[in-house]
DNA sequence: TTGACAAGTCACCATTTGGTGACTAATTTG
DNA sequence: CAAATTAGTCACCAAATGGTGACTTGTCAA
């Protein structure tokens, strides 16, 4: 192998992205990640002083939450148009499977519930100014919303933290509460409910 | 020390729950918990035969669920004459409060995100028969839930994933989604949030 | 009181972990 | 071409982990 250093610490971090996906934030070591590399662990001191800053490199490259688009449909200006209730419940649908389908997101939210780190604070960070910029696209324009004696944030909060959590425990049950979130079909049953919830509420 | 051995084994146990509730599943081992009982660890493997059956034995005799009654209420007779949304209601209220109160809950809570054993599944046991005896006392005598078009299943998941999720959490953050989780009125908006939803729904 | 068994102590093992110093070999720079 | 810098290898360290064998000492029954 050539000596690049660019592309060894590339190896570094792309090493340590499949061993969190693979074995889970339990294994991810300098050992572990050095070993998964074919490298030698000194070079994760020598280039990027220690596992923090690894994961922290790994943080900034890494696509670990859905994007504005992703949420809200490609057409921003026809999703302006829908009713309120309409758009919550298009978010909820796209965010549903915008963090299922990324297995890396659904073990930093297990990790984040153990210890805070580089990742977990990014993916706090990322989260909160997407939550932000959310915000802006829908319920400030909405003059139902302040009217409405319902408490947005609280419901976002609701439907987020449930989808979280069980997004995450499906990395490892098949059932919750005798529905199936290993299966499509059991989170229709979420999804569905929640969007019931967002018609029957505004 | 007298020579006792059920006192030992007790000593043990009590070492093992304090070590959990402190320092988190994490640095629960055979080690750090005969360090806690100053006690040797060899006698975790006589008596236990390993950690696995210590926190067995642990799990046996704790108390990490919300009872019936604490779900109900105590006058249960008065519970069933009811109105479906206010009886789940009240659980969802009960529930909340249950699980928040219960640190050691909230450790197994988020562990259960990581790895299965002998803590969790039991919790995962307790917590189906729980559901069941909730079932049996809510929605099977209630002839509106059959007709009501309400996936009620679906929405229990939704309030308890929820609850779950953001009651470990708050062992380790303040705030999640411009929500204070760690103070009494963040949670009031979001218990508050979910009997609306009832309410509103059914 | 004596013997047997159980309770508890202690020293040790292999393995894994994070972390470092000293070396060799390749590459760049003058 | 030679010197200096840098990439990569290797051998090691201390600390902590789970786990075991052999020992001493207390307790209780015959």
């Amino acid at each position: 192998m050539a000596r690049d250093r660019k592309e060894t610490e590339q190896r570094l971090v792309e090493a340590a992205g499949r061993v969190l996906a693979r074995d889970g934030f339990k294994k991810l070591g300098v050992n572990a990640i050095a070993r998964e590399a074919n490298l030698d662990k000194v070079l994760i001191y020598r280039y990027f002083d220690g596992l923090s800053g690894l994961i922290d490199a790994y943080a900034r490259q890494g696509d670990f939450w859905p994007s504005t688009e992703e949420l809200l449909g490609e057409d921003l200006a026809e999703f302006k148009q829908r009713s309120l209730s309409d758009q919550l419940s298009q978010i909820v649908d796209n965010y549903a499977a915008g963090i299922r389908r990324r297995p890396l997101t659904l073990q930093i939210l297990a990790w984040e519930m153990v210890e805070r780190n580089e990742l977990t604070m990014h993916l706090e960070k990322v989260r909160e100014k997407s939550g932000a910029k959310l915000f802006e696209w829908v319920w400030y324009d909405d003059k139902a919303t302040a009217d409405s004696q319902i408490d947005i944030e609280a419901l976002m909060t609701l439907f987020s933290a449930c989808t979280n959590y069980l997004a995450a425990r499906s990395t490892s049950i098949r059932v919750f509460n005798g529905i199936d979130i290993s299966e499509e079909d059991g989170w229709q049953r979420l999804t569905n409910m929640m969007k019931k919830i967002c018609h029957s509420l505004l």
